[in-house]
DNA sequence: TTTCTAAACAGGAATCATTCCTATCAATTA
DNA sequence: TAATTGATAGGAATGATTCCTGTTTAGAAA
């Protein structure tokens, strides 16, 4: 995303387009590693020197809650966060803890048909997510999804 | 889970049945609350007043090491456990934040059959997880998957 | 354009979860 | 029994995150 497309997005969030907000998100957005609010922090340092590692922290808090990017669940205590909103899961290594974004829209429409068929009772369905755990083969090799 | 099995399943996973490897493997066993370390320290507590909270942690480290347990991936950047080492996926409640287990044969063979077919290059696959994320509708009552 | 005000920020202190460290304890073997 | 090894208690240290307070800023109103 460039500038403009995310001071769209923030405006039409109903948060201010201040400018630590927005180098936030298009920081973010720029990046597929899900990165954490340090790792952020420190991309940002070098342009932006007096932005605070706690206001880091605070705008990704406002960015989840009102919509802008996802924080991803992990087992390793750390917060991690993702600008793509759009439905997707994730490929977890444990071995370099990396994290990849994959979609089949075959596997979505079954999930989907899946919980509109059996119901939870008592729970209002928000989002489903799918993690698929495991290790790179070659580390020094890029994992991709083949369609 | 009773004393006697939890300490077969210990000496199993080659770890010495310690009493208070024990208690805590017991413990856990018995509560679906999907528990943080703290909060299982604090249920040993009253019976087991030496027990540290460092040993906890330490002890659940382990059990996730040999396989015994599982620890449970969430947004909070909290870590909590889970005895259950069956397959099965988890419901998140947004709103009192418990977490349910949730299993379906049907669902679990789609999925299983899905990667058997489409591959990940440079990906080897341990386990698939699902989070089905959302809220309870009347939080004064349970929730259930039915089939 | 200037002024005003609520919202947002910087910087550092405080907190919370977790890990580390070291002396002690328990179990096993010689 | 003594020696060796692994495990624990308890507290200190660390690292991630949140909180606090004074200052700045965005955007509305004049």
């Amino acid at each position: 995303m460039n500038l403009t497309e995310v001071k769209e997005h923030i405006v039409k969030s109903g948060l201010k387009a201040t400018h630590q907000r927005m180098i936030v998100l298009q920081n973010l957005s720029n990046d597929s590693s899900h990165p954490t609010a340090e790792k952020l922090y420190d991309s940002l340092q070098m342009y932006n020197p007096s932005l605070s590692l706690s206001t880091v922290y605070r705008i990704l808090d406002d960015l989840v809650e009102v919509g802008l990017i996802n924080q991803v669940a992990t087992k390793g205590g750390i917060k991690r966060y993702d600008a793509n909103i759009t439905p997707h899961n994730h490929i977890y290594c444990n071995i370099t803890n990396e994290i990849f974004d994959f979609y089949d829209e075959e596997l979505h429409q079954v999930i989907k048909d899946f919980f509109e068929k059996k119901q939870i009772a008592n729970f209002k369905i928000s989002d489903i997510k799918m993690q698929v755990n495991g290790f790179k083969v070659d580390l020094d090799q890029k994992v991709s999804f083949k369609q």
